[in-house]
Order: structure tokens, then C-alpha cells, then sequence
DNA sequence: CACAACTAGATAGTGCCACTAACTAAGTAG
DNA sequence: CTACTTAGTTAGTGGCACTATCTAGTTGTG
């Protein structure tokens, strides 16, 4: 549970795959989300980046909504995987296995000088 | 050596690093750059995604280029690492492990329950 | 010779998306 | 009544991969 903020494009590489992770523990509705993605070290996800994510994730069909009134509070959209929304999770996982691999493959590979 | 295309997002949060990354191995020039990342999995990088972002990391102090013109062929700009691009490769590669550990422990650790 | 293909680098335009800031709206604490 | 928290939304900005197109020198082929 760091503190420590990440760089930009790093979120924006990860931040999908981020929530679809928190998704596949449950159903959860944005602010709980952002909770726990704020628990984990992105310290600095605002609605205004979490809420257009989760509207993009449900166009693409990766995640549904359900709207919950409790008998105290604002309501909530209650946000759940779908079945192709747990395929990409598994997908992105590996996608960023293989790019971590490769980077640390460049970095140490000898280069051939032709 | 795969050949397997990254997509979008991920290639725009590596490719810095993986740039720095060929050319801590010594200095070269954009395309035989391109050439390394091609052999790596970059299949799609071309000129007008490298060139610019090799302006951006001169302008950030982290490149450097002379001029080369051989007997042979066109001029090339020869790209070496600064210091400041050594200290910024290995910072980035750590924010990249850190980002790979944060997004695994979000998948498999079990969420409490407020 | 003419014409294509390759090497090397550069630029304009587009689209995606994190970020900032400001907003609605309901409940709670002082 | 005011301020804060929870919950979600929207408009605008900027960075950057991507596409397409350009210049310019070199090499290969008919």
C-alpha cells in the first residue's frame, strides 16, 4: 500500500486493466473503485478520469451497471465484469507480462553490430 | 524476437524506456533504433512516432545527437545517453516493475469489506 | 539513362485519454 | 445555516502514438 504517485502514461497504460482487476473481486460502484485503487498507490484518480474510464469500459462492453438507491446516500451504479470484460482483463495482463519482459530483454541484451 | 504487435497504450507508456534502453548500450541512430525495437516486438514504430519522441528526450536533456556523414548513405544523427538519461531509464524501469507488482497484488488480493 | 527501392530524417493532422476544475445532488456534522 | 462527505457528471486542455506525406541521398535493375 504505497503512497507514492505514478507517472502519467504509466496510469493511462495501466488504469483500465487496473479496474477491470478490482471488478473481477465483485461488483463495486466508482467511488468504491477509486478507493481501492487509491489503497494501491494511484493517489491521484479524480472522477473526472475514473467515471469517462468506466463509461468507456461499459461502450466496449467489458463492464454493466446497475443502479442501486440504499435507503441513505446519493445513489450508486453498481459496476460488474462481463464475461468479455474478464477475458481482456486476462488478455492485458498478459500484454503487459510480455511488455515487461521485452523491456528488460532490451536492456540487458547484447546488440549485434552489423 | 517476436513479432507480435503491442497495442497503443502500452507501447506509449515502454517506448521512452525502451529507447533509452537500446542506446545505453551505446549511441545510434534513429533508424537503426527502430531496427532494435522492430526485433523486440515494436513492429509498428515509424518515423513519425520516433523521430519526434527522440526530440522530446533530447529536449528533456536525456539524448544528445552529433551529425555522421559517412562516405556512404545520407547524414545520420548519432543519439547517445546523458547522464540524466541513465539516472531517467533507471527510474522508469523501476516505476514500470512497481506498476507490474501494483496491478497483480490488485487482481489477487482479497478486498475488505467497509 | 530512367525508375524503383532502400536508408535516414522530418512534419502536419487526427484521435485517444489523463488531468483539472467546476458542477449537481443527497446526506451528515458542527 | 454552513461545511463536509459521498456519488456521479461534464467541459476544456495537453501530451503523444499513429497515419500519411515530404525531402534527399544511395543502390539496383532493365
Amino acid at each position: 500500500m504505497s503512497d507514492i504517485e505514478f507517472d502519467q502514461e504509466l496510469t493511462r497504460a495501466a488504469l483500465p486493466q487496473a479496474v477491470l482487476a478490482v471488478l473481477s473481486h465483485g461488483e463495486s460502484h466508482g467511488y468504491a473503485i477509486a478507493e481501492v485503487l487509491r489503497q494501491h498507490g494511484f493517489t491521484r484518480i479524480k472522477g473526472g478520469t475514473l467515471y469517462p474510464l468506466l463509461k468507456r469500459l461499459e461502450d466496449q462492453r467489458l463492464v454493466e451497471h446497475t443502479w442501486h438507491h440504499d435507503e441513505s446516500g446519493p445513489g450508486r451504479k453498481q459496476f460488474t465484469l462481463t464475461d468479455q470484460g474478464r477475458q481482456e482483463l486476462e488478455r492485458s495482463a498478459t500484454a503487459w507480462r510480455r511488455m515487461s519482459q521485452t523491456l528488460s530483454e532490451i536492456q540487458t541484451t547484447r546488440q549485434e553490430q552489423p
